[in-house]
DNA sequence: CAACGCCCCGCAACCGCTTCCGGTTTGAAC
DNA sequence: GTTCAAACCGGAAGCGGTTGCGGGGCGTTG
């Protein structure tokens, strides 16, 4: 058993079956013109052996890596590591896109890029060099630079938006922002809400216009106003403080708030805490995001359920069958849902009515 | 700028320089036997073509692969992934991690392993001789099996055992287990507290004994009693409500208590609710790991801070240079911190005392 | 029964880089 | 001005697979 130590490799096994090195690739590869009984015996020698083909080596000379590339800022990572803040997508993107890479042999492996910074296009041309991946997965706001969707493009390397509808070259995929802020906006007003507030993403990412425009839509149908209505954050915490205050402080202030993140929704029931007011009694409140935080806090907040794993895991999929299947144009749209917890109620006003 | 499409080789840059292909090779590797005009002047043309090597070919030819892999369970993740749960150490595993193997030109890549089923050995093989990852770090429970420790010896490659401290091969680092509960059991008894109980995690994990040491350790310094005070769960949330209520249901329990994981410590929050007991008023509460959900609860949970990021991040230091330095013996003790918050406080007698 | 073509299989080249080793230059000592 | 080691550079082999192509078997056709 001393060979254990040296891995196996295809040699070994050609000369275990006596075939050669082409038809054992072959095999492996899945690819005809190969005879069952050869097949099987080929098949007998790789499993006997405990063979497993070096990536490395099958990326050397063939065209395939079997890599597939998360891009991430380096800057936001950091950021997260020092404030031990959670990341939110980060893990989640990784479960969907790790489990699916596993079930088609492949691997996925984060990047981590100065997104922001001047030098893009070298970091992410030796990122792409250094791995040679079979594909590249971009989140938001990545999936709307143009600067990498085109440098990507040139290469033609096969590559999905996430949340991004633009057309243009790579598979685009939305979590359906539109129609659930729609959803959530329309269940407030069933609820008995009239004064819906909004608090919004920086406007750098379309999903956040799409959450306003379904937001506004539903108050549209309703007859309802949205003017003044709707703060601006950037996702985090910080931001959704000043949003929240600015919302809840205002003369005739709403009486529930859409929040476009778990973070800054967090945010919104401190300060509602600060202004005396009860979630959700005085203040219905609805997420977006849906992390594990959002079940532990008091109350637990009802949120909109980001599908970010299943759409990861699409986007994936996408990317590895592309070089099989033809590419589906228009974009993929996966629907998450509302998680009804304890953080919307009728309204004030509604609740007397009531209860008389 | 056609080329642009066909990645920049060393071929390329040894003509652009008018040397030959090794000169490169040890330019790009730092190696000697360069003179400096020379090293100048290679190094110019891989700046002006962009060049970056392939991994792959690195692989390939010499006896880096540029790869660290870090070991998680193919079923918990899967888990984690359906029940949308966060994955409370992967990410900031993840991010201590890849930061740290950027800085030396490696890559981490997430293996999932059935580290529970049978052909523990065969997956793991397949997945080392697929990637031939310059080291790999396990976290508990895998840095305790031996099986994969043997097996990952028995290849030489090196590795991390985080969370062990059994002599062996490998890097043995750990959190302080032992001194944080020691300390944390401290801080309760200076507040005044006599019955301190201990929620400990699975017999599986070593650093269950340790920190159930540390507490026993604290209370038996200062006469205090710990029979009966001490109940085991698994980490997860639901286990923490069993746990919690033997404690909290019997006979004289408890004012405060220390759990061993976030998610056994919001459980003891549920379950204290439940008992119409506030916290901190009637019952202190501290738990270990001080994941971002501990800072939304109410109240915030006083958390022993595990410096996760940065174990991980000293392991894959350890790995890239353990084929320079000198491997350091003994266990590497990386010291987090208690993070007091809102759930320590005096206990209800004393409270009463101070008030008069 | 010869000719043709398809299905199998194997030989050789090669992917991009490192490593081994041998050859040439440099500089200090005598 | 030699001598010799050390410093420096390049030729060639090879890592473990895949791809292009060519040749042998065998069934089909005329």
């Amino acid at each position: 058993m001393a060979r254990r130590r040296q891995s196996v490799t295809i040699k070994h096994v050609a000369a275990d079956a006596g075939v050669s090195l082409q038809t054992v690739s072959r095999v492996i590869n899945n690819e005809p013109n190969v005879r069952p009984a050869m097949k099987e015996r080929v098949q007998a020698s790789i499993d006997r052996l405990g063979y497993t083909p070096s990536i490395a080596a099958r990326r050397m000379s063939g065209s395939r890596s079997y890599l597939i590339m998360a891009l991430n800022d380096r800057e936001r990572t950091l950021a997260d590591w020092r404030e031990r803040r959670g990341t939110d997508w980060v893990d989640q993107m990784l479960l969907g896109g790790m489990l699916t890479c596993a079930e088609h042999g492949y691997r996925m492996i984060v990047e981590l890029i100065d997104t922001h910074s001047d030098h893009v296009e070298r970091e992410l041309n030796a990122a792409l060099t250094a791995l040679q991946p079979d594909g590249v997965v971009l989140t938001p706001p990545h999936s709307e630079d143009p600067l990498i969707v085109d440098l990507l493009a040139e290469r033609s390397i096969p590559f999905a938006r996430i949340g991004s509808i633009a057309p243009g070259p790579g598979f685009a995929l939305t979590m359906g922002d539109r129609g659930h802020a729609e959803n959530a906006t329309r269940h407030l007003i069933e609820l008995g809400h009239t004064r819906i507030g909004m608090i919004a993403g920086p406007d750098a990412y379309s999903l956040s216009g799409w959450r306003v425009d379904g937001w506004r839509k539903a108050l549209k149908d309703a007859d309802l106003p949205c003017e003044g209505l709707c703060a601006v954050g950037d996702f985090g915490f910080d931001s959704g403080l000043d949003a929240a205050r600015t919302l809840l402080t205002q003369d005739d202030p709403p009486t529930a708030i859409i929040a476009s993140s778990d973070q800054m929704a967090l945010a919104t029931l401190d300060i509602a805490r600060d202004l005396g007011l009860l979630v959700p009694r005085d203040l219905s409140l609805i997420s977006f995001d849906n992390t594990p935080i959002v079940r532990f806090t008091d109350p637990p907040l009802t949120a909109v359920d980001q599908p970010i794993a299943e759409t990861i895991s699409r986007a994936v999929e996408l990317i590895i069958r592309s070089r099989r299947d033809a590419a589906p144009d228009g974009v993929i749209d996966i629907e998450g849902a509302l998680e009804e917890r304890g953080s919307t109620a009728p309204p004030p006003h509604l609740r007397r009515i009531k209860r008389a």
